[in-house]
DNA sequence: TTGTATGCGTTATCAT
DNA sequence: ATGATAACGCATACAA
């Protein structure tokens, strides 16, 4: 029977190690600090045997104690089910990594009050900076971040009344460039799908982008259709009016002498996680081949896109994530510019949907 | 101009909130540990107000240092661009919440180095505990934990000497489940797809659990095909091998009198991310219906597979992640039972790809 | 009921 | 070149 020997035996402290090496804990923390040169190479021969006899490893919180930094920044994921924000993380640890941090890592799972607690807990914590993918919801609950408190930088969204650097996609382009490739491919009428956008700014911006975007096609019909998320049967009930207007452009593609194989509708969703549930929705109530009658465009690049063959804008998520940690690196070192937005381009990435 | 106002204006300490209430350190902390029954009304609003108006929050690092326990307890991901990951992550956020843990979040991305790196991490931030999604390459990066080191729980896959709990899925019962489903729709070539698996525990189970559970039925024949992800170029040169079964397959039916709109062969994956590159490889193969000529299923139930109507056996995900974190606690608690495996049933979710 | 003193593991200051 | 010693912010044994 295999029992995991138990007892935490009592890590090595640096009092143990300068008991071991015969020597007073001040040349240890040198040691470990790096500062060589000033050590006899006979003592410092024993600070490294006795170190490795004890396997020893400095205690970073005691450090951070006594310095008053402990190298951590927080990282506050509004949801981590979102490919975005995971690829998005995957620069922010890159550029920890490069830059010596270490990210605490906090997922909201898009409840306010999980976010809330987090930047509370974050803060005890004393993490120096965070960077943050906040629900948006209330710039209350920020309260804590940016202005008088810790380092802040936002990504994807900014937080109304919060004064913080902040690093996305540049969402005007993006947008713009959709439009004009819907429209360029033949799509006249093209509806533009998002969730509730009034209190997230990246939401807000694309869809008034969209508009903006379609005051230089008159001969296309745009529209905005703001869905919920979450609930499947309200989400299916919300759409109705979308299976409407695709099957009565297939009546008149029938009537006339179009190419009915070409869809003359278009849906752009405002994001993946829209995306996926727009993809759903059609699967099942136009079966696989739902792409015959409707095109599908998606601000996002989740994996799942190229299966489905759908045309998409794809966000620089690394660098995202990548800049986020440089600006709060300069926060962090005291660096006292202006609130900067930092906005990355993104690609379109041509599929089947909207070919010619 | 917006300036983001600067310089962390120091952090209140207990000492600030015992002066400004005039009185000593001790009852503050008393205050902050809830030993409120001791202390005189009077005092205690004083104190309440103190805190108010300095906006003191307790330093945890300070506390941790002082009672020799943090709270703290790390996650180590393999790769959180597998929902899989991100699913058991939910379940260990739920439980630390309850259990009052808060878990530091690693994410090694599949790189050895960075398992390594962060668990050396986490033992010098002095986590209580560990739960590890290990990439499963060697025991040797994983010696701080489990036997000598801190408590450890595995999660998915267990690691050869290393002994410690675990907690993941019923891979047996879930395979044997899956094959029988198959068998029972009439394909008669079953090929199991799987990444290099000798190294991988969970991989390794349900490869043999597939050979094991085919010897049931001596009509199907049943093969393993093992590729490498990462590499689609290297992927589809693998599987050409699979093309051809397919498409001989195909052959047969046409010249016999078999309906040849459904298939004989079903690709087996043994996991999300191999299904997924298959799903992709199939659709560029054949085209967006290349269902009508393979089936598909898979263990994992990633968001997609509903959209490409893939069967599929779900993992308990969520419950994974709540077991694993209640072993842990135990363990923290210093239960002392020899080492645990906890599996778990999956659940087989039939979809279109294996329907009648 | 309240406060004093000591120590947690480190680093920084100041001697030697 | 090396080593006492005093903080860092907090909790606790003990005294009052």
């Amino acid at each position: 029977m295999n029992t995991p020997t138990s007892g935490a035996p009592r890590r090595a402290t640096i009092s143990d190690v300068a008991r071991e090496a015969g020597t007073g804990k001040t040349s240890i923390s040198r040691y470990l600090n790096g500062e060589l040169s000033v050590l006899s190479p006979q003592l410092r021969a024993r600070i490294e045997a006795a170190i490795e006899r004890l396997d020893y490893q400095p205690n970073q919180m005691a450090r951070g104690l006594k310095r008053g930094r402990n190298r951590l920044i927080g990282m506050l994921v509004a949801d981590l089910t979102n490919p975005y924000s995971v690829e998005v993380l995957q620069g922010v640890e890159a550029a920890c990594h490069a830059l010596g941090y270490m990210p605490l890592i906090c997922h909201a799972a898009n409840e306010v009050d999980m976010e809330r607690r987090f930047l509370q807990l974050l803060t005890t914590y004393r993490v120096e900076g965070v960077i943050v993918n906040a629900l948006g919801v209330s710039e209350e609950t920020l309260r804590p971040v940016g202005g008088g408190g810790i380092p802040a930088v936002l990504v994807d969204r900014s937080v109304d009344g919060l004064v913080t650097d902040m690093v996305g996609l540049d969402n005007e382009a993006a947008v713009t460039v959709a439009t004009r490739h819907l429209v360029e491919r033949g799509f006249d009428r093209v509806w533009f799908v998002v969730q509730p956008f009034e209190r997230v700014s990246s939401r807000r911006l694309r869809e008034a982008a969209f508009h903006r975007a379609l005051t230089q096609y008159p001969q296309v019909s745009g529209r905005t259709v703001v869905v919920e998320l979450g609930d499947a049967d309200e989400l299916a009930q919300t759409l109705t009016v979308l299976d409407a207007e695709i099957d009565a452009a297939m009546e008149e593609r029938k009537k006339s002498d179009g190419d009915v194989m070409k869809p003359r509708v278009a849906l752009f969703a405002a994001n993946g996680p829209v995306a996926l549930a727009l993809a759903r929705h059609l699967n099942q109530r136009y079966g696989a081949d739902w792409q015959k009658r409707v095109a599908l465009l998606s601000i996002d690049d989740p994996e799942w896109a190229e299966l489905a063959g759908i045309t998409t804008i794809r966000q620089p998520t690394y660098d995202i994530g990548y800049r986020a940690v440089e600006f709060l690196h300069e926060r962090i070192d005291g660096v006292q510019a202006s609130a900067r937005d930092c906005l990355l381009p993104g690609e379109l990435i041509e599929r089947a949907s909207t070919a010619r």
